[in-house]
RNA sequence: GGCGCCAUAGCCAAGUGGUAAGGCAGAGCUCUGCAAAAGCUUUACCCCCAGUUCGAAUCUGGGUGGCGCCUCCA
């Protein structure tokens, strides 16, 4: 059973098979650090996260590259509102990044390179560029010649006359044609620069993804990845700049994600509906979060409401619930072998997820296969007799598809304050004498501070709210 | 104008030729001192019309209604 990605390229499922057998190199656009992440980021973040673990669950020693632009327009335009210098912006913005999402569970990628300190790197690539005849200079900017590059187009389907028909042209007379795009950019007085044989002055836009993925992975990876409005323009001139410098293909996957919308309505400055991350994160566990991204297909819409978020926390609940059953049983199970009944679904439950995540990723029937689960773990915690090596199997299980996904809130031992440890004690005496007066007094006590109480056959269980 | 996407229960969301997964919410029951958690039961003529087929949510054509990219954007 091997895995399929869908190819933008090709637009089709494919089956996956690496440059190099057990290594994956893969690179994803990242964030311009002028400003916190939105819910919008947040998706390529959590979903590329998890194609990440997935693909190293089943083996794959994987490269994983995401970059920040750390100089563009927006940060300079930034760096004036706040007074301040575009590298503190920068500085400022990819310490945010890091913190929020390391809060939505997100693991650091193998490296984050930053274009600016990468500039060598960048003028390197254009001058190739320039040699080969594949890019001009014009008046101390220097530009792509798309007309040299015959394949123009060829991951977003369009072609060069159609697409001249409709762009809305902003005409500048630097240009050789209006679908040149810009690689180095000549500065404007007092703007951060930096020396070129053209002059000084910074990358443009999409030079930068090129050179960092030569340079961190290689002429050819195999996974490129991000949203889907990056399809065309921008990774459309990754591959003009890579393969037009290179002649070998730049990577053999595109992946792109659909977008987050807000009430139904695209999120967007103009509606200034955007919603930030670390907001959210003061309202909610990441894993609510991640839970919601990962709960539609990548590559559809998904709609972030009210409704979602709580619908996303019910989800999570009867998750917790039961590893937290599971885990509490352990305590007090006799020790055993795992019954032949708990195997064989945990065995399906496993086959099942990574069928799943071997179609394309398909995270929410992956995570069908962990309520499946759930399903059946906690019919076993009401059969009766319960073994610790069958529960000791099913909470493996979870760990490793958690492992993947992400959704369970990090194992934190959370220990109870002695004045709760003594309430919780008391109560236990209150229900031993029927004083339910007392044990329900106590229970309403602890819930208003978060905490609430289970009565079960083995004990109180207890958990944060 | 070009290139695409989507339409499945109250809500979210898979499935893409063989007769509708899963989750949330709701209702009833069981368990419980009462709860909570859990279990059981319960909720869909798959936007419309026509066609192909023994058989279609699933393929084809045509509608209708949403949406994205083509301009900075995840």
């Amino acid at each position: 059973m091997s895995l399929k990605i869908y190819n933008t390229m090709t637009r089709t499922k494919e089956n996956f098979i690496p440059l190099e057998p057990g290594k994956v190199k893969m690179y994803v656009c990242g964030p311009t650090v002028y400003d916190y992440i939105h819910i919008g980021n947040a998706r390529p973040v959590i979903f590329f996260d998890v194609v990440r673990r997935y693909l190293e669950s089943i083996g794959y020693d994987v490269t994983f590259i995401v970059n920040f632009t750390d100089v563009d327009d927006k940060l300079i335009k930034k760096a004036a509102e706040m007074g301040t210098t575009v590298p503190e912006v920068a500085d400022l913005f990819v310490q945010k990044y890091y913190e929020d999402t390391a809060g939505l569970g997100v693991r650091k990628a193998t490296a984050h390179p930053r274009v600016t300190e990468n500039m060598a790197d960048i003028i390197e690539f254009i001058s190739g560029l320039v040699a080969n005849d594949y890019a001009y200079e014009s008046g101390g900017d220097v530009y792509f010649r798309t007309s040299k590059f015959t394949e123009y187009g060829k991951l977003s389907h369009q072609n060069l006359e159609e697409l001249q028909y409709g762009i809305r042209v902003d005409v500048d007379e630097r240009k050789e044609n209006p679908q040149d795009f810009v690689l180095w950019k000549a500065a404007k007085p007092g703007e951060i620069s930096w020396s070129s044989p053209w002059g000084e002055g910074r990358p443009g836009w999409h030079i930068e993804c090129s050179a960092l993925v030569r340079k961190y992975l290689g002429e050819t990876i195999d996974i490129h990845g991000g949203g889907q409005d990056l399809t065309f323009p921008h990774h459309e001139c990754e591959i003009a700049q890579s393969e037009g410098l290179t002649g070998r293909r730049m990577a053999n996957y595109w992946m792109h994600n659909g977008f987050v919308n807000i009430n139904n309505e695209k999120m967007s400055k103009s509606l200034g509906n955007g919603i930030q991350v670390h907001q959210l994160l003061k309202e909610m566990p990441g894993q609510v979060i991640r839970y919601f991204m990962l709960s539609g297909h990548y590559r559809n819409p998904l709609n972030f409401s009210e409704d979602a978020v709580e619908q996303a926390k019910g989800s999570l609940a009867r998750l917790d619930n039961c590893i937290a059953a599971l885990k509490h049983r352990l305590q007090s199970a006799e020790a055993g072998e795992a019954d032949a009944a708990v195997v064989e679904a945990v065995r399906a439950a496993k086959e099942q997820f990574e069928a799943k995540m071997n179609d394309d990723f398909n995270t929410p029937d992956a995570i069908t296969a962990v309520f499946e689960l759930v399903s059946a773990a906690n019919n076993y915690l009401q059969s009766g007799r319960v073994t610790s090596g069958s529960l000791e199997l099913f909470v493996q299980q979870f760990a490793a598809m958690d492992g993947v996904l992400g959704l369970l809130a990090p194992e934190a031992e959370e220990l109870l304050d002695e004045e709760v440890e003594r309430l919780i004690t008391e109560r236990t005496e209150a229900r031993k004498a029927k004083n339910w007066a007392r044990a329900d007094e106590i229970r309403d006590l602890l819930t208003e501070r978060g905490i609430q109480l289970e009565d079960t056959p083995q004990g109180i269980r207890w958990r944060r709210k």
